[in-house]
DNA sequence: AGGATGATGAAG
DNA sequence: TTCATCATCCTA
């Protein structure tokens, strides 16, 4: 499990900061769905996560698949036991079968929800640098779960 | 209309 | 490290 954040104007590496079309979403009134295409072809998913007016977007950038793996194996064309099933942001739109026609979609509510887990489960939050960014690279956006499998990349040296 | 730029992923 | 590949933004 790994997210980043990434907040209003002030993030230089926030959408929010130089990509107008994405605004509308960014102030929008948090548990809605972000999606935009990166680099042309992968999708990336982002919750909004703020009160309407109050910019800010979480990366959701790698899950634990515990559900339907079949299907996230057929979708991704690897196999259902392999750590990357939804590891990475594209990666893990293509296994969840997300696209930007569901930018702007209800978190709460239809296909894709957001919900907490039926049982609390215990573990460690680790933070570091955002990954694949050139602006404001050295803020400390990036969450993971510490020691976890389905992360996309461990932090980057020093 | 045309060029630059990526919140990437996969292969070598 | 290279590159496939294109939505979006910027310039003109």
């Amino acid at each position: 499990m790994e997210t980043e954040a990434y907040l209003g104007p002030e993030d230089a590496a926030s959408h929010a900061a130089f990509r107008p079309r994405s605004h509308a979403l960014f102030y929008g009134e948090g548990g809605h769905a972000y999606v935009y295409t990166a680099y042309g072809m992968h999708a990336c998913f982002n919750a909004v996560a703020n009160p309407a007016g109050q910019p800010g977007c979480v990366l959701v950038r790698a899950l634990e698949p515990l559900l339907g793996l079949r299907a996230m194996a057929r979708r991704r064309g690897i196999g259902a036991e392999s750590a990357r099933l939804a590891t990475g942001p594209g990666n893990l739109c293509r296994a969840l079968a997300i696209t930007v026609a569901d930018s702007g979609a209800d978190l709460t509510a239809g296909r894709l929800v957001i919900a907490p887990p039926d049982r609390p489960r215990d573990f460690t939050i680790a933070r570091g640098p955002r990954i694949g960014i050139t602006r404001a690279a050295d803020l400390p956006l990036r969450f993971w779960v510490a020691d976890h499998r389905h992360v996309s990349r461990l932090p980057r040296p020093r």
